[in-house]
This record gives structure tokens, C-alpha cells and sequence, in this order.
DNA sequence: CCGACAGCCCAACATT
DNA sequence: AATGTTGGGCTG
């Protein structure tokens, strides 16, 4: 720590594994870390390319530092290390991959204190003023559990970071620093261009592939799109007990092996390939020569099935390699969900649309024809979704000779995924409740468990959720819905007497944008941000607004500005209503019998 | 230097 | 009041 004249209170730090050591001049401090740092062959910061390490360089140069005395070399978007590698943790969680495949989208903002909150919890020390008016000692403690927490974000659970870095660097053939700095597409780009230069092949540029191979031939489904993707099968609604869900093993990268997709071998020049067509399309593929995507694609998927998954799951080895496989088969998992995907995003520089559509159309060819055979074994259907199917299970018999079928008339490999006790379907698409046979329960799209909602209905959902993972057979139901009848009631009651606290009724939503940002129309919680901003709390795009409804002004406030008084009632009761008919519709119990909907919501004027 | 893809649901907003 | 659009959050 610097010495300061204006500098109060103790120094000392409350832990005696550590103690602070003091310097007369900001030029000595610089001097002892730039030492330390030297020491060691990585060094980890969070947001050190735009702050940390940027700050120390210009601060050196201005107190008469030559470069060659600074350890640090700034990029225009990085700062890296002369000696070491420099690893900044936010670049690397920030990734959408990293945070949605490889940690289940477990954080929700990439900040220090979020992130760590979520894998380590922990989080950053509070602290009681601004960092520059501090006392010695709680900013020594205040600087101390943030490098605590940058480096426990490495160690945790068997150093699994460090072990998914150095995974997907080797996978992506691209140095750590560069690897934690680039998206999926980046690694991906790297991983095709060395293979590229191994088969001496000339990279194409980017324009030579798009004016070779053109457009695309189907029109997609959402508006604004460019082609048609996943088939989404329609639920068959009601309550489905002994459900089967079958899906097939990687099924994109698994077209692109079974089917020779790549950038050259689509819509190739040979006149004679013309006839193999894809499916739903007017695109072919190549009958002469084999595509590099295809065997590096289809490789990968291969190693990840049948070496690193099988083995991370062998009880005969050490906790350690077990770590390790789980590691590597779900790096794997990352980049073979992101390999077709690139195809298709225009700014990849192998970007080739006929082929991200092809994929796409085989995919739809698949599940189609599997769907057919089902029926035509007698296996009913209930749901599908892109590559699962939800299936009636007669006999395993029956369900063996469909993976058969699919095996040899498919080339693809169908196996159970899960078995549920019973499934709930509404008539709506990608929203479930499964029960396994542990009473373990899937839920899927449902409004109840996504996360802006207010904490009060979480609860409530989840009470929901467990009653009906107690349901045995169709018998079971009727008691269930006696216990979810008062559950619904109790819930009601207590919003009416106010009883739930303002933290509990609060939304709390994503602000994708800057606040001025919002030029077509004004959201909810970005009505609430203006009102934040307005009393002085700055709001970024991605920070989540907490917010109520109330009966006053523009119906939101900001949870810090709001009181219980003006919670909106009906418009809250409303919420309850929509999250709960979700569940029960698919058991088919009617809301308002159950509640007595009718009755209650006259309390509530304009509910 | 860099953000993989499409499909679906819901609530609120904007427009007709 | 009916209808289309936007934005967020989700499935796969």
C-alpha cells in the first residue's frame, strides 16, 4: 500500500496469513509488483485489458518509466504480459458459450461479485465509502478478497477453469491468451484454418465462398431470419405417464459427418452430384471428394461419444482424470454446439448459408422420418423438439427396433435420453413438467421458473413443483390438487394483506441496451431504469433492474423508490394466475374451480 | 478486433 | 378493441 498523508485509521488487516506492506512512494510500489509479477508464468485479473493493467502502464510512464522497466505491453483491445501469460477472467466468462454451456448459465451478470457469488459463494467485501476515502485497512481487505476471488475463480472444484482453458486452447489450436479473448467462432475459424494449412489447402476469403455457393433456398419460420431451422413437434396435451424421451446423439455435427457437409463439398461443380439432393432444399451435396468439416467435425464428435464421454463416467478412475474427462467432453460439447451455427452467422469468415440450412433440413428429415417409423411400430408421440422425441413405451422391444431403424436407414444414433413417470403437456411448444422415476422434475419454458419473475412466485412454483413430484399414478392427482388449491389460496391471501415484502414481489430484468438506447418503445424495466437514472443510480446495458407494479404513475417503480402501499394487487394476482394455468392446463384442472378464481379476484378491481 | 444458429412464449407497447 | 411489433427469457 501507498503511504498517504490524508490517510486515516489502523492498518491492520484482521487476518494473520497476510500483512500489508507499506511503500513512501507510488514509483517503489510500481517497482515491487512489476517484480512480482515478473515471478510468475500466468497472471489472472478481471477486466485487467481495459483497466487494471492499462492503469498501472500509464501510471509507470508518467512517474519516468521506460517500457523496458514495465512488464506490461498494451494491445489496442488486450494488455498482455512480456514474460507470462495474462488471463482476464471477464473476457473469458463473459463469452456466451462458456457461460451458458460449460456453467449452465449459473451467473447471470458478468460482474466479479456475481460470478464468484454464483461458483464460489462468495462474493465482494461491502464497503462503507467510496474506494478513494477508505481506511488502510479496509482497503487492503477490500483489494484482498477480490484477488482472493479472481483467483479462487481458477481453483475451484479441482481447478476445473484452468483445466477448461488449456482443454479448449488445445482444441481451438489457439494460444490461452488468445483463446480466452475470441468467441466461438474465433476458435472454430482457427481450428478449420490450421486444418486448412495441413492438407495445404488455400483458405478461401470470405466473398469467394459466398459468391460461389450463393444463398439460401428455405424461408424461415420467425420473421427477419435467413433460413428455416429445428422442427418443433405440436404437444400432444394432457397427462402421459411412462414416457420415453429419445434424442439423437450430437445431431448436428453428426449430419455434417454422415452427410459430407462442407463449405466446398455443397452445392459442388460436378454435374453428376446434382442428383443428392438435401432433403427440402435445392441444394446437393458432393459424390467425389470428402469435406474437411465433415471429417474434422465428425471426428470430434466421435472422440466426445465414444473416448472422453464413456470415461467421464468410469468409476475405475481417479477423481482427478475423472475431472479431466468431464472437462474435455464438455469442451467438446461446446464447440460442436457452436460448429454448425457458425456457418450460418455472417460475420464467420468461412460464413456459407446453403450449408447452415443444410444442416438444418437433413435435421428435419431425421426427426420427421423417425416420427413416422414410431408411429408406424405403434409408439405414440407425444412431443419433439429438434432432435428428442417424446414416446409412448409399449414394449422396449418396440423402442429397440426404432433405434435400429434409425441406425441402419439414418446412419444416426438414437438412444434413450430419460424416462419420465409422467410428462404434463399444454397444447403449448417448448413449455413441460416431467416427472423421472427418482420424482426427480424436468421443468422446461415454464413461466414459473424463469428468472425475472418475482421470488414470492418462485416459491410458490417450486411448493408446486414438489407436490407434484409426489405424484405416483393417476389416482395420486386428486390429493394434489387439493394441496395446490391451497397453496394458490394461501398465496393469494398473503398478496392481498400485503405481506409479501417489496424484495419478494420484484421483477428483476435484463437491460440489454443503454437506457437512451430504447427508441421504438419503452419496456417496463427500462421505465424503471429511467427512473433510476433520474435519482442519480447510473444503469448500463446488462444490469439487472429490480422493479414493482403499482397502481400510481406509469404502473412500475424501481424496488429502492417504491413502497408497499401502491403494489399493484390485480396486476400481481393476474401474474399468479397466468404462471400457475401454465401447470394446471396440462393436468387438465380448471384454474378457477380449483381457486375459486371467480370469487377472489372480484376483491380486486381490475384483476 | 469481434458478437454461433432458429423457434416459441409471454407481457407490454405501438399502431390501426 | 384488435392486431402487429418489441424485448426478454427460454428450448434445442
Amino acid at each position: 500500500m501507498l503511504r498517504r498523508s490524508d490517510s486515516v485509521g489502523d492498518a491492520g488487516l484482521g487476518r494473520d496469513d497476510f500483512e500489508i506492506e507499506f511503500f513512501d512512494s507510488e514509483a517503489e510500489l510500481l517497482s515491487s509488483l512489476f517484480k512480482t509479477i515478473n515471478g510468475y508464468p500466468f497472471v489472472l485479473t478481471f477486466n485487467g485489458d481495459d483497466f487494471d493493467l492499462r492503469y498501472l502502464f500509464n501510471r509507470a510512464l508518467k512517474l519516468g518509466f521506460t517500457r523496458e522497466q514495465i512488464p506490461i505491453e498494451l494491445g489496442r483491445e488486450s494488455a498482455g504480459l512480456k514474460y507470462g501469460v495474462h488471463i482476464d477472467l471477464y473476457k473469458f466468462f463473459f463469452n456466451r458459450s462458456i457461460q451458458v454451456y460449460a456453467f449452465g448459465n449459473k451467473y447471470r451478470e458478468v460482474t466479479l461479485d456475481s460470478i464468484s457469488e454464483a461458483l464460489l459463494d462468495t462474493g465482494k467485501l461491502e464497503i462503507s465509502a467510496s474506494v478513494s476515502r477508505l481506511s488502510y485497512s479496509e482497503l487492503a481487505s477490500y483489494c484482498l478478497q477480490d484477488s482472493e476471488l479472481v483467483q479462487n475463480l481458477t481453483r475451484f472444484d479441482g481447478e476445473v477453469v484452468m483445466k477448461l482453458i488449456t482443454a479448449l486452447s488445445r482444441i481451438s489450436y489457439l494460444p490461452i491468451e488468445d483463446m480466452t479473448r475470441q468467441g466461438v467462432s474465433g476458435w472454430i475459424r482457427s481450428m478449420m484454418f490450421k486444418e486448412h494449412r495441413d492438407r495445404g489447402y488455400i483458405i478461401p476469403r470470405s466473398e469467394e465462398v459466398r459468391n460461389s455457393k450463393g444463398s439460401t433456398s428455405t424461408t424461415a419460420i420467425i420473421k427477419g431470419k435467413k433460413y428455416k431451422g429445428g422442427m418443433v413437434v405440436d404437444p400432444v396435451p394432457g397427462v402421459h405417464f411412462n414416457v420415453a424421451v429419445l434424442d439423437f446423439a450430437s445431431l448436428y455435427p453428426s449430419i455434417m459427418k454422415t452427410w459430407n457437409l462442407g463449405y466446398e463439398t455443397i452445392l459442388c461443380p460436378h454435374p453428376e452430384c446434382r442428383k443428392n439432393r438435401v432433403p427440402d432444399t435445392d441444394h446437393w451435396v458432393c459424390t467425389q471428394r470428402k469435406a474437411m468439416e465433415s471429417q474434422l467435425i465428425g471426428s470430434l464428435r466421435d472422440l466426445r461419444i465414444k473416448w472422453y464421454k464413456p470415461r467421464s463416467k468410469d468409476r475405475g478412475l481417479s477423481a482427478n482424470m475423472l475431472s479431466w474427462y468431464q472437462v474435455v467432453q464438455s469442451a467438446l460439447k461446446v464447440v460442436l454446439n457452436a460448429s454448425y451455427g457458425v456457418f450460418g452467422a455472417d460475420r464467420f469468415s468461412l460464413y456459407c448459408p446453403p450449408l447452415a440450412e443444410s444442416v438444418a433440413a437433413v435435421g428435419r428429415y431425421s426427426i420427421s422420418n423417425t416420427i413416422n417409423e414410431a408411429k408406424r411400430l405403434g409408439i405414440e408421440v407425444f412431443y419433439g423438439d429438434t432432435d428428442s422425441i417424446f414416446l409412448g413405451t409399449p414394449s422396449i422391444g418396440k423402442l429397440e427396433e426404432l433405434i435400429q431403424w434409425s441406425k441402419t436407414k439414418l446412419s444416426m444414433e438414437l438412444e434413450v435420453d430419460k424416462s419420465y413417470r409422467y410428462v404434463a403437456l399444454s397444447s403449448r411448444k417448448k413449455n413441460y413438467l416431467g416427472v423421472q422415476d427418482d420424482n426427480r422434475v424436468d421443468i422446461k419454458g415454464l413461466t414459473g421458473k424463469k428468472r425475472h419473475i418475482p421470488e414470492f412466485l418462485k416459491m410458490t412454483f417450486a411448493s408446486l413443483v414438489s407436490i407434484l413430484g409426489q405424484v405416483k399414478s393417476p389416482s395420486d392427482f386428486s390429493e394434489a390438487r387439493g394441496r395446490i388449491s391451497d397453496l394458490v389460496k394461501d398465496s393469494y391471501a398473503k398478496l392481498k394483506s400485503r405481506k409479501y415484502s417489496l424484495d419478494e414481489l420484484a421483477f428483476n430484468m435484463m437491460i440489454g441496451k443503454a437506457v437512451g438506447g430504447y427508441t421504438k418503445n419503452t419496456p417496463q424495466h427500462v421505465k424503471a431504469a429511467q427512473q433510476l437514472t433520474k435519482t442519480g443510480t447510473e444503469i448500463k446495458a446488462g444490469d439487472l433492474v429490480s422493479f414493482v407494479k403499482v397502481v400510481t404513475g406509469t404502473g412500475v417503480k424501481p424496488v429502492k423508490l417504491a413502497s408497499l402501499q401502491e403494489i399493484d394487487v390485480g396486476k400481481y394476482a393476474e401474474y399468479i394466475r397466468s404462471t400457475f394455468e401454465q401447470v394446471l392446463d396440462a393436468l387438465e384442472i380448471d384454474y378457477e374451480e380449483l381457486t375459486g378464481a371467480k370469487k377472489l379476484e372480484a376483491f380486486f378491481p381490475g384483476a
